[in-house]
DNA sequence: CGTTTGACTACGC
DNA sequence: CGCGTAGCCAAAC
C-alpha cells in the first residue's frame, strides 16, 4: 500500500514523517497517510479508506526507546484520539499545550492555525520525492 | 487458525 | 454540533 524509500517499513516511514512536525504545529493520521506515496497497484481510493488507520497503527506501536513528537498528530476532527480523561489524552494535551497549542472549550485544536502543511523541499528531495534542486 | 481490536474517517441523522 | 456506523485489514489474542 505504500511505496517507501527502499527498504523502508510503513512504520519506519510513519515515524520519519512525525519527526518533521514542528513544535507547535500538528497533523493528522489522515494528512500523514497522504504523504506516504500509495503503491501503484492499490486504487486510491482504498489506499485513502486503509491508510489513516495504519498510521494510527504504527504510532501505537513505536517502539520505547524511539523519540518522536507523538503528540503532534491528532485525529482529523482537531481533536485528540486517546478517550477523553485518560491519562495519554491529558499528557498529549499538555505536551501540546507546553508548545503553545490552544484547546477550545470542546476540547479542539484550529487547524487554521496549527495544522503542519508538510514536510519541507529539503526532505522531499532526500526521500527522491521531489528532483535534486528545483526546476525554476 | 478463527476472532477481536484498534492513537481513523466519512457520512447520515 | 454530537453520536452511531460501515468500511477495512494488520496485529494481537
Amino acid at each position: 500500500m505504500f511505496n517507501p524509500p527502499d527498504a523502508q517499513t510503513f512504520f519506519e516511514t510513519v515515524w520519519d514523517i512525525v519527526l518533521q512536525i514542528p513544535p507547535g504545529k500538528v497533523s493528522s493520521y489522515g494528512q500523514i497517510a497522504s504523504m506516504i506515496p500509495p503503491r501503484a497497484d492499490m486504487e486510491p481510493e482504498r489506499m485513502r479508506n486503509l491508510a489513516p488507520r495504519w498510521v494510527g497503527t504504527a504510532m501505537r506501536k513505536t517502539p520505547r526507546g524511539k523519540s518522536i513528537p507523538w503528540q503532534r498528530v491528532i485525529n482529523s476532527q482537531g481533536s485528540i484520539s486517546f478517550p477523553a480523561g485518560s491519562p495519554q489524552a491529558e499528557e498529549q494535551r499538555r505536551l501540546l499545550e507546553m508548545e503553545g497549542v490552544e484547546f477550545d472549550d470542546r476540547g479542539k485544536v484550529d487547524f487554521a492555525l496549527v495544522a503542519w502543511h508538510g514536510p519541507d523541499d529539503a526532505y522531499l528531495r532526500r526521500q527522491g520525492l521531489l528532483p535534486p534542486r528545483p526546476l525554476k
